[in-house]
DNA sequence: TATTGTTATACTCTATAACTATA
DNA sequence: TATAGTTATAGAGTATAACAATA
């Protein structure tokens, strides 16, 4: 067999561990035609009601140029309504249709979470999460845009 | 400030750490005019001197058919050669300016690495890279095609 | 029949630049 | 001037299907 370079490297494995989590995540979503994106901002939503579009951005990572396309594909599927709030910015809020459906989509991603962290072994489970923490925090000072 | 409801999420906190370990390693790749997956192949090759693309598809769990253009990019700009072992593969080789390039990659490589780790508190780095490891195992069966 | 490599295509997330309208 | 939202575009990684050539 060949040699792995990277094998032991801890950037390869997060690399890889992160996209077995997004996998695993896309194949639970999939039946609700909803992708992690839309899904995170529906639930985002659902928590806050009246958020705007922004705020939304700021709170998830999520460039402003990427949420218009993802916000209108909520509003056209009716999961997710626009209200102005001013001139500008508008309060959204998630319809009867989308409670629905965001009920749904909680249940697959904390069980999706579930899964996940029980491939650790539980004893390292709490260091895992705390050392995520600090990594995720990372380059979250380096704000999109 | 609004509420992030996947803020304690491992999936969550997984995929925003994948992201910044990427931003970290494009920024260091990118005067190299390497992409992190060429970097992968070439430092893979030179570890694995004559290895052919099917070989290093499954090592690194690269899908083939993205192994072809990645190869050939590098085969422009002469850093890697092909050589015919039967009439339907290749032997894959790092030339003399490739391997001038690999030595810096793997710098830089090596150098964010150490980065990395650097951000994660002392005690927590093993267990952090161990439970890395079950979750990018998680799927490495099914393979990709 | 199975394997190697290739092409074409598509999906998802992310990123930047430029623009309109409003504050 | 700064902010909210939009549009267009691009880059990167990943994925599937279909094909030719070879084993």
């Amino acid at each position: 067999m060949i040699k792995n370079p990277f094998a032991d490297y801890p950037g390869y494995l997060l690399r890889h561990a992160s996209n077995a989590n997004l996998n695993a995540i896309y194949d639970r979503l999939r039946p609700l035609d909803l992708r992690l994106a839309e899904a995170s901002v529906l639930l985002l939503i659902q928590a806050n009601p009246g958020v705007t579009q922004s705020e939304a951005c700021q709170t998830l990572g999520i460039a402003r140029a990427n949420m218009a396309p993802l916000v209108s594909r909520l509003e056209s599927k009716d999961l997710v309504s626009r209200t102005p709030v001013d001139g500008r910015s508008y309060g959204l809020t998630v319809s009867p249709q989308g409670k629905e459906v965001a009920k749904r989509a909680d249940a697959e991603l904390k069980a999706h979470e579930k899964e996940l962290l029980d491939a650790v072994p539980k004893e390292l489970r709490q260091s895992f999460v705390e050392a995520l923490s600090y990594i995720a925090a990372f380059n979250a000072a380096e704000q999109t845009e």
